[in-house]
RNA sequence: UGGGGCGUAGCCAAGUGGUAAGGCAACGGGUUUUGGUCCCGUCAUCCGGGGGUUCGAAUCCCUCCGCCCCAG
């Protein structure tokens, strides 16, 4: 009996290549476009129309089924709101780790199987070995970091052909299989929303925002801000300060709409050497403390080792670091991996 | 209105007779499935205004305007 497996495609590069693998391989395919965003957002047009398109006409080049599931109310719901929640509240979400959560892993798959597929399938840069999660041959593409939050169930009813893949094969395997997506550019930006600056999201999402004062390490006002929410720790563009060097964000007092900034890149403001972790996800559960474990705060960064992992409360971690960290964020993951490439769970930056 | 100093792009700032460095910001591009970082490129026909000296001035002289400091 050959397995059904239902593959997002989200008509790019790599979910193309995904289900023309997987029909190689055997494995009974179907196509899912997920319908989760189609607004365009002032003057930025939003690339749903041609990304489906794209999608379909590499279905029908694969010559296998096709659907679209609209989740366009969900992904409102469990994501673009809560996002602007964080935002709100003076953090710097990431938008994608939700979506994967809570749409592609839960939503996704959950629909997937009622709708009587065996499996799903995912054009992610990560390797699945007995429901475990490991870094992606390709380190340059590696997704991991988006995927720390997704349960171990799900991830076990999930296939990435991708893994064990480079970039640089996967377009050449698209060029080779003449699929309509074989030059399309990468995507960026959030996920399904586009490429839309996320000062001018948030602002159309939440209205004009009051502008504020720009403080320097000194406590001088060295310039005026257009709402503390719009920036984040580490930023250095958008600030508007010129005069000698360049200044990056390294606080906000949300209540007073301030922000603070400092033109000293050994400010100890702009840096951390302990990170605290709320909202802890161990995909495999926690881990016991025998293996060495290293943390990335941000996506592509080079990961720091963990020289100490302290349980504060229930749902609250400390981690030493072995090294300074720059520009930690709150809102952002931390997420955590073995020194192995297996990613073990991670937080969310309190 | 006695003395001293200054006025170069949005900001900081070199250049004191030979035909406008550099940095920040901004803008454009690259890297990147979040934000951010980072990288590359662009950005003063003109040096507060006017006049003069000179083959030639942002650089010297005169004058006007503006700002700062000290002294009143």
């Amino acid at each position: 009996m050959t397995k059904k497996v239902y593959v997002g495609m989200s008509g790019g590069v790599d979910s193309s290549v995904t289900a023309a693998l997987l029909k190689q391989q055997g494995y009974s395919v179907t196509g899912v476009y997920m319908k989760n965003w189609t607004a365009s957002v002032a003057g930025y047009s939003c690339s749903w129309k041609t990304d489906f398109q794209d999608a379909k006409r590499v279905a029908v080049q694969l010559d296998i089924p096709f659907k679209v599931y609209d989740f366009e109310l969900q992904y409102r719901q469990q994501v673009v709101a809560v996002m602007l929640e964080e935002y709100r509240a003076g953090r710097t979400p990431n938008p994608d780790v939700l979506c994967n959560q809570e749409i592609k892993f839960k939503l996704f798959l959950q629909t997937a199987l009622d709708d009587g597929a065996d499996m799903i399938a995912t054009g992610h840069y990560a390797r699945l070995v007995g429901g475990k999660l490991f870094r992606a041959q390709d380190s340059n593409k590696d997704q991991t970091y988006f995927l720390y939050r997704v349960s171990a169930k799900a991830l076990s009813q999930t296939i990435m052909p991708l893994g064990t893949y480079t970039k640089p094969q996967i377009r050449s395997i698209a060029k080779h299989l003449n699929l309509a997506t074989a030059d399309k550019k990468d995507s960026q930006g959030i996920c399904f929303i586009g490429e839309i600056p996320i000062a001018e999201f948030l602002v159309a999402e939440l209205g004009p925002q009051t502008t504020g004062p720009i403080i320097d390490q000194n406590g001088k006002l060295v310039g005026t801000h257009d709402g503390a929410i719009l920036y984040t720790i580490g930023q250095r563009h958008g600030l508007h300060v010129g005069g000698g060097l360049p200044y990056y964000v390294t606080g906000k007092d949300i209540m007073r709409n301030k922000i603070f900034v400092t033109t000293d890149l050994q400010d100890e403001q702009l840096w951390r050497h302990s990170i605290d972790l709320g909202d802890i996800h161990w995909i495999n559960g926690p881990p016991d403390g025998t293996s060495r474990h290293e943390v990335c705060v941000r996506y592509r960064s080079a990961p720091v080792a963990i020289t100490g992992m302290r349980k504060l409360s229930r749902n609250r971690l400390r981690l030493t670091l072995a090294e300074d960290v720059r520009a930690v964020t709150a809102g952002q993951s931390a997420v955590i991996y073995e020194a192995d490439n297996h990613c073990v769970g991670g937080g969310l930056i309190v």
